[in-house]
RNA sequence: GCCUCGGUAGCUCAGUCGGUAGAGCAGGGGACUGAAAAUCCCCGUGUCGGUGGUUCGAUUCCGCCCCGAGGCA
């Protein structure tokens, strides 16, 4: 099997100057694993790699499409599957970094996902959502497939209707398409950044300070000038959905940046939570080990 | 100085016609297969400002004190 070297993490910690480091070691390239620096022009609300942190290094996966389009992990699976194997063909060992956790699990295993969403069917099944509530939503999933019903939340309304959508695109229902078993593409040489939780939401407050110096709102101005709306895919990531409310002159601009802050700290929790899952991985913190994080990817590369 | 209203969870506040209390947010934990920076689930003991009194029993009623906001002087 093929070596991957993994760096992942929550927001804002460090994954891309590490990632960037061990890349030059390697000698190799980047490729992002992240579902927001997918947008091109969304540059200092996803903390997207400037010219100058890449250090030459070539970076993978990010401004892949336009923040008007829509975006998917089996999308980005394939795409991302395409620079991997080239680097491998290449002799080069890919250098994945990032901290989206259901885009990691698509590079790492071979999965797959239901049929393509269908704008139309999914307006249909929110019609029907409008007009006979949730619990009916989810009774209808019950009877078509009580297995995947049984592990979804009744409230849980986004994957109730992606289930069902699964089920009208492919004719097959979910649980059907979850029956294999997961296979790892690639040997995973993983890393996971976890700095001391309260040293990493300081770091998250100050890194959202830092994006409004740098501009922040005249990034998310533009975007609205360009036609890009509140309803957009790209338009929920944090640091920009925020700004809805503020336009809408709900909330004041200091209430603006802390929800910002808010919002991520409570994402990295979120990150944390879905990293712990990946037992090959090995921890560290990034303060304290950095140099033990790096010396442990060469050597694991190298074994 | 007097009057009024407040002082309850980290924060904002609800409540107890007297039987030691509960929401939202924060925080913690978790789930996750083509929207995932999304979506969803679980977790609430705290001298109920202090101190006396009434009472079998006070956070709740009464007195005094302290702190905050407002009003009258």
């Amino acid at each position: 099997m093929n070596k991957i070297v993994i760096i992942a993490g929550p927001t804002a910690s460090g994954k891309t100057a590490l990632g960037v480091e061990i890349a030059k070691i390697l000698n190799s390239e980047i490729i992002s694993c992240d579902s927001m620096q997918i947008y091109k022009r969304m540059n200092i609300g996803t903390a997207k790699v400037t010219q100058a942190e890449a250090q030459g290094v070539i970076h993978r996966m990010i401004d892949v499409v336009e923040p008007s389009e829509q975006f998917s992990v089996g999308e980005y699976a394939k795409v991302a599957e395409g620079y991997i194997s080239d680097l491998i063909a290449n002799g080069k060992i890919p250098v994945v970094v990032g901290g989206t956790g259901l885009y990691l699990d698509a590079i790492l295993y071979n999965m797959s996902f239901g049929g393509e969403c269908d704008e139309k069917l999914r307006k249909q099944l929110f019609e029907e959502l409008d007009s006979y509530g949730k619990e009916y939503m989810y009774e209808k999933l019950k009877k078509l497939d009580p297995q995947d019903a049984e592990k979804i939340h009744p409230n849980n309304t986004k994957r109730v209707l992606r289930a069902l959508e699964i089920y009208y695109t492919t004719g097959d229902v979910k649980s059907q398409l979850l029956t294999k078993e997961r296979q790892l593409k690639y040997e995973p040489c993983m890393a996971v950044l976890n700095p001391d939780r309260e040293l990493l939401y300081e770091r998250i407050n100050f890194r959202v300070d830092k994006m409004f110096d740098e501009g922040l709102q005249n990034e998310v101005e533009k975007l609205i000038s360009e036609g890009v709306n509140f309803d957009c895919q790209s338009m929920q990531a944090i640091g920009y959905k925020e700004f809805k409310s503020y336009i809408d002159k709900e909330i004041d601009h200091n209430t603006l940046i802390e929800k910002i802050k808010q919002d991520s700290r409570n994402y990295a929790k979120r990150q944390i939570t879905w990293l712990k899952k990946y037992n090959f991985a090995k921890w560290f913190n990034p303060i304290t080990q950095k140099q033990d994080c790096i010396d442990y990817i060469i050597k694991a590369v190298k074994e």
